[in-house]
DNA sequence: TCAAAAGTGTTTGTGGTACACCCATGG
DNA sequence: CCATGGGTGTACCACAAACACTTTTGA
């Protein structure tokens, strides 16, 4: 039997939100060797006496001060000389955060900024792979299930949601047919407020807790 | 920071194959404490200069002397008290085998055996969990992928395919339509060749290596 | 000629898509 | 009264589902 008490286990967290019409993950510049200086996706070491979602959102919680939102396992990456420092594999999850947020730049992070999907810069590691497959995933995820109120507030209309949509999927859709499927699909109601703005005051919706957020039977967005 | 070398990283491989109009998985007995004489999916530490996605096949290989089938990630287990001897990090993988295989018992195991996964029986640690997420995975990638080939010989007929299908998901499908989506999905084609039987021969299909398996626009069987 | 399995089309319903105008408010 | 965003219905098309009989072979 080989020995495996050398091979490490992190987990590490691609932190979704949308801001400035833009979906962004998180990413952290590296203040030390190796990749210094390059960005990286928030995480580390998985603790002894804490599970891997628990890790999670831990790693989650010391970046952005945030508890209580959508955290999901990604995939687990294992393959060798991942990282130049010994054998290493790691837990990826996905985070979604339903607004921007004052930033706490963590102990091993010179700077932590919020970065456009569309522009991501020179990244550490492998995790330019990990943040690609995870946007595949998130998109894939909103086809079919109800996860895009996690990156909204509590409430939000329905043009913020169709919005929401649109910038996660990075293409346009219907008004009406948005409006027609998302309202078919029970996973929101009114609140019963209204919320003014520029033009004719918009109904307020919440998020169902008591839906079935998966659809299984067909897809909200094929 | 925690110290993580006290953390066991394994991988666990749910062994699916079609026997006797079953669905069944490899399981193994267990020799020693902990969970001894209890059944348990095949697996083992990862070694330290193999990747993941490797472990997995060598596990597979040594259980069954199978190489070359379909193998993928499933999910990485890691609540704390998984494994009375200390904190195991489990990831697991599904590998489909084409047919009925003489078994290799390991060297950790009293016996290796097919169970239905209508018959499972008591099961070690929290691998009942794995293989029940298993299924779940499984039958819902058949709706909409082509994996359901890879439980077949290299050329089947499509009623092998179609009772392929019925026995994974556990219900009866219609014929026609059955045939008419499998071959518009232009996953398989003929190979010329058929198969005399009890009653009518049947063209013999064989999985087309060029086609996308991952029909994305809508699923093969919702 | 009979048993056993292979093979084949049509109809009906549902859901997806495309598309344009009126409404309510604030300035 | 005008600018701004909110809100609404219908017609068409494509795909899914339901359904029963004929064909080919071996015994």
């Amino acid at each position: 039997m080989a020995r495996t008490s050398d091979i490490f286990v992190t987990v590490d967290v691609v932190i979704f939100a949308l801001r400035d019409d833009d979906l962004q993950v998180l990413l952290i510049k590296r203040k030390n060797q190796p990749f210094e200086g390059k960005w990286a996706i928030p995480g580390g070491f998985v603790h002894h006496a804490e599970s891997l979602e628990d890790g999670a959102i831990r790693e989650l919680y010391e970046e952005t001060g945030v508890r209580g939102v959508h955290i999901e396992q990604l995939y687990t990456f294992g393959t060798l000389n991942r990282d130049p420092r010994g054998r290493m594999v790691t837990v990826a999850y996905i985070a979604l955060v339903p607004a921007p947020l004052a930033l706490h730049a963590g102990t091993d992070a010179s700077d932590a900024q919020w970065k456009s999907i569309y522009a991501l810069p020179e990244m550490a590691f492998d995790h330019a792979d990990i943040v690609h497959y995870a946007l595949k995933r998130l998109r894939y995820k909103l086809e079919y299930t109800a996860v895009g109120f996690r990156m909204l507030p509590p409430k939000f209309t329905l043009s913020q949601l169709q919005h929401a949509y649109e910038t996660i999927l990075g293409e346009k859709l219907d008004k009406r047919n948005f409006r027609r499927r998302i309202l078919q699909a029970q996973v929101i109601e009114e609140t019963g407020e209204m919320q003014s703005g520029d033009g004719r005051p918009a109904k307020l919706y919440r998020y169902r807790e008591d839906s079935v957020a998966e659809v299984k039977a067909r897809r909200l967005f094929p």
